[in-house]
DNA sequence: ATTATCTATAGATCTATAGATAATGC
DNA sequence: ATTATCTATAGATCTATAGATAATGC
C-alpha cells in the first residue's frame, strides 16, 4: 500500500499538524503515536518511517507551533498599528484561548511537563518565550526602554498566567473573571468576550 | 509482616506526605504507585490497603496541599500586618517556589493537568483557587472593594504566571528577569532573591 | 482470629521494531 | 527494484487484585 512521493510529504505535514492539535489538548504523555496516526488515517507502525521517535515529533512540533506564535503576534501587531497591544490582548486573553488549546498558545499549554523535561524541547520553549518578551517590549507601556522591558516580562507572566487559571477552574464565572479583569488591568479598554 | 495500628496510620501519613512531593514535582501522570510506595520503603501491594485508587490519593493529596497553601497564606499576612502583600510575594514569588516544586504551591505545580481533567481533583482546584482570590482581595491596593477583588483576581495570575514562567526557561538569568520584574511590578520594594 | 503487608501476576497501554505487502518510478 | 505503509509483536511500564505471610490485639 506505497503512496506517492508527493502523498507522502502530504502524510508528514498530516502528522505535525494532527499531533500539534492533540500535543495541546492532552500534553505529550498524554498522547500516544497509535492514537495520533490513527487520527491521520494512518498505521502505528507507518509513524516510523516518517519520525525516527516521538522525541523527535515533540521537537519537530514545538519549533513549528512556537514559531507559529511569534508569527501571529507580530502580524497581529502590524494590523493594528494604532493600538497594537489591544489588538493581541483581545487575541490572547479570550474565551476563545481558554475553550480552545488544541488551536492555541503552545506555552500556555504544554509549560509544566516542559518545565520538567530538559533537552532540545526545553530549550526551543526557553528562546521562543524570550523572543516573545522582545515582542511586547516594543508595544507595551513604559518611559524608558529598560521600564518597556520590565513591562514585557511582567505582561507575558500576567498574560499567559490568567489563560492559564481560566482554564484551571471549571466555574464560567471564575474563569471569566481572570480574564476580564487581566484584560482590563494590561490595556485599559472594555472586555469583549472572544 | 502486619504492624501495629499506629504504624499503620503512620504510614498512611507518609504515603500522602511522599506523593504530596512527587506528584508536584513529576506531576500525577509522571510518578506511579510502586515509586511511592517504594520511596516510602513500602511494597507495590500495600498501598492498596490504606487507599482505594491512585484517583483517592490524587483527591487527598490535592486537598491537603491546597488547605497547606491557604494557611500558609493566611500566616503570613498575619506575621505581618504592616506589609501583608509584600511578605506574601517575598515567599511566593522567589527563587525558593521555582527552585524546590515540590515543597511549593500545588497550583503552579499541577495546574495544566488538573485543567485537563475533571471530577472532584478538579472541582478542589476551583475551590482553592476562588480561596485564594479571597485572600488576595484584603490585602492588594484598591480604593473600593470592588477594584481591590480585581486586583485580587489579577495578582494571582501574576503571581502564578511569574513563577511558571521561571520555572519553564531554562536560563537563569531570563528566569530571574520574571521573578524580580513581577516582584517589583506588585509591591514596589526590592526585590531580595528569596 | 483479625488484619497490614508482601509476592506474584493479570490486564491494559505504550514505544519501537521486524518482516510482509503492494504501489511507485526508474 | 525501491520504498511507504501495514501487520504483528517484543519489551517495558502501569494500575489493580488475589492469595500468602506474619504480627497484632481481643
Amino acid at each position: 500500500m506505497r503512496v506517492s512521493r508527493e502523498k507522502f510529504a502530504e502524510n508528514r505535514q498530516k502528522i505535525l499538524e494532527v499531533a500539534g492539535v492533540m500535543f495541546r489538548e492532552n500534553g505529550f504523555d498524554g498522547v500516544g503515536v497509535a492514537d495520533i496516526m490513527k487520527a491521520c488515517g494512518l498505521t502505528h507502525g507507518g509513524f516510523y518511517g516518517h519520525f525516527q521517535s516521538k522525541e523527535e515529533l515533540q521537537l519537530e512540533v514545538s519549533r513549528a507551533l512556537i514559531a507559529r506564535v511569534e508569527v501571529r503576534w507580530k502580524a497581529l501587531i502590524a494590523d493594528a498599528p494604532d493600538r497594537p497591544l489591544e489588538a493581541l490582548l483581545d487575541h490572547y486573553v479570550s474565551w476563545c484561548s481558554v475553550d480552545n488549546p488544541g488551536s492555541s498558545c503552545v506555552f500556555v499549554a504544554l509549560m509544566e511537563e516542559v518545565s520538567r523535561s530538559s533537552g532540545a524541547v526545553r530549550e526551543t520553549f526557553n528562546d521562543g518565550l524570550s523572543t516573545l518578551v522582545d515582542i511586547l517590549a516594543e508595544i507595551v507601556p513604559g518611559e524608558t526602554p529598560e521600564e518597556r522591558r520590565k513591562n514585557g516580562f511582567t505582561t507575558l507572566s500576567s498574560m499567559m498566567g490568567a489563560v492559564s487559571l481560566a482554564r484551571a477552574v471549571e466555574n464560567r464565572d471564575l474563569a471569566g473573571q481572570f480574564l476580564s479583569t487581566m484584560r482590563e488591568k494590561l490595556a485599559p479598554a472594555k472586555f469583549v468576550g472572544a
